[in-house]
DNA sequence: CTGAAAGCGCTAACAT
DNA sequence: ATGTTAGCGCTTTCAG
């Protein structure tokens, strides 16, 4: 592998003129810019990244946070920042944290040993202690999953106004009788959902019951089928189930298809639009965000900060995607 | 951010002393040792990844390059990659080329600039040529998808012999109009699939006809839904399908699902096992590649690359998952 | 417009 | 056991 020394000597130039060749610095005269160009052809010369980062100070990664990179729901997040990060010359670093504290402090040291230069979380079991004090020295962007109140920007959507639309359709459905599938309330998003739902039916005078609110594990399709199995076992049978994310909700129509059969059926509300949603039996009807633009956005906002800039905080739209499920 | 000479100044120590404190070496004396450590503590120091990898002239990064993040197939297979690389200090760039030349080139060029070690590619639409270049200079891996006769060390499974099996449980199963849905033929995995089922199918003396053999264009559930809204047009229905993805399969039960009802049943086999497919109504029957031991030993394979040792191709086993898309 | 030279932060001979 | 020093490959002042 040629380094810039020995291009520098093929073209009878400085290492200098060298390095401007390559970025483009417009104070080279064509035939010195020639010499040098045929001169990195022969020599099939790439420059190293590793000496143009120690230089410059920055590794133009940037660490992308979440929880496990095999729920569908950050696929798309994912592609936005991709091409976000490549179009400006950036490469993510995509971490799964499996929800552990030990990997967590593995990634975020990344940042602090310069193997990155910022990151966006998208999991909400971060722990938010060391991510503040970690973002107060180096560029932190929250996606999806945010902190109320706190300093770190943070793009997302409105969680509790689009839970209570979506429980607000069930009950002008005719429905209600309504159950919650939560996820556990140590997430904000699921204690948004579930302010959300209650808001609607508080709206309408609908009884709020306990029973009808179930809390899973873990956010696993089994998670889901385990849910619905449970609430098909009351006494008084809710008439529809919200459910906070698409693979419980998709575990809950399981549940539907396989426990029960041929008797009054039950509407679900899912929420996520991942692209499984639309493969069920039913359709899943579901909250869908978008995705792509929330991952692009995020992508920008860590850039910015990287660049020393103030972010703001985004709230994106959300959009109730109606399918077979809620159709009776 | 403190660096190495500030450490080694406030603990009274030369940097080299500091350097092998950092790396573990053992002749320091306690005594020192404790210095440097206080020293580290007290200015909050963290070694400079950038400065060590470029005198290390390494980047403790591998280079992941999958068509689609989407396609769940990859996830297993992702996990164990990157689970085996941080237990020996790797990080891993996850690198979704869409089937684009151009991404791909870019990435290939991050080995070339030594912003990633090696580089290990599930990706079938990889541009081969330029793959066996990279491979005469740097670390390269095939994962899955690998090239017949080629020189890149590859890890995958018998395809051809796994699709035979498949195809053959269906015969045993009374089946004689077999179908295929394939994806496109210029991938080796679809060849062989295709080359399995033919096997099967000569062993029993079915015919093969052109028209129960459908190509899709991509993966996606959607090019399922239409390869078995095709077969079910046909004057001649086929008894049972084979899907060579998951994906595909569960597009094509979703067309039986909604599009006919209540007549002869077709039995479904997919492969890959993803986690979806055990949630589909029916739940589906596929090929189980053990996706997770994939991933780790690609890593694996990689790292010894990487080493400058020698790698040997690997053949893992696979089994056939029986559940209700084939139970009538 | 181009070159000389310093230096980014670290490791590893080599010397003591 | 510890220190001195060169240098990994690049960019960027500063001179000319």
């Amino acid at each position: 592998m040629a380094n810039i020394q020995q291009i520098a000597r093929k073209a009878g130039v400085s290492v200098a003129t060298v390095s401007r060749v390559l970025n483009n610095a417009n104070l080279v005269t064509p035939q010195t810019r020639s010499k040098v160009e045929s001169a990195i052809k022969e020599l099939n010369y790439e420059p190293s990244m590793l000496g143009r980062n120690l230089r410059n100070s920055e590794s133009r990664l940037m660490l992308v946070l979440l929880p496990s990179i095999s729920n569908p729901f950050y696929n798309e997040i994912i592609n936005g920042i991709q091409n976000t990060a490549i179009a400006n010359n950036y490469n993510i670093l995509l971490c799964e944290t499996d929800s552990k504290a030990e990997r967590e402090n593995i990634y975020l040291n990344m940042i602090k040993n310069k193997l990155a230069d910022g990151v966006i979380s998208m999991d909400p079991t971060i722990n938010m202690e060391k991510l503040n004090e970690l973002a107060e020295n180096h560029p932190v962007i929250l996606c999806s999953e945010y902190e109320e109140g706190g300093s770190i920007p943070y793009i997302t959507t409105d969680s509790e106004l689009a839970a209570y639309q979506a429980v607000k359709y069930l009950i002008q459905l005719g429905n209600e009788k309504i159950a919650l599938i939560n996820s556990d309330e140590k997430f904000l998003y699921a204690r948004l959902r579930r302010a959300g739902y209650e808001r609607a039916l508080k709206e309408f005078n609908l009884p709020i019951r306990d029973q009808w609110i179930y809390h899973t594990k873990d956010l696993e399709f089994q998670d889901g089928v385990q849910a619905m199995r449970m609430l098909l076992q009351l006494e008084e049978r809710p008439q529809a189930v919200f459910a906070v994310s698409d693979t419980l909700a998709i575990g809950a129509l399981k549940a539907l298809n396989s426990g029960v059969q041929a008797f009054e059926s039950i509407a679900v509300v899912g929420f996520d639009n991942i692209s499984f949603s639309n493969m069920t039996n039913p359709t899943l009807t579901t909250v869908s965000q978008p995705m792509y633009k929330m991952g692009c956005l995020a992508a920008n906002m860590l850039m910015s900060s990287i660049k020393g800039e103030k972010v703001e905080n985004i709230v994106l739209d959300h959009e109730l995607i109606i399918r077979e499920s809620t159709m009776g």
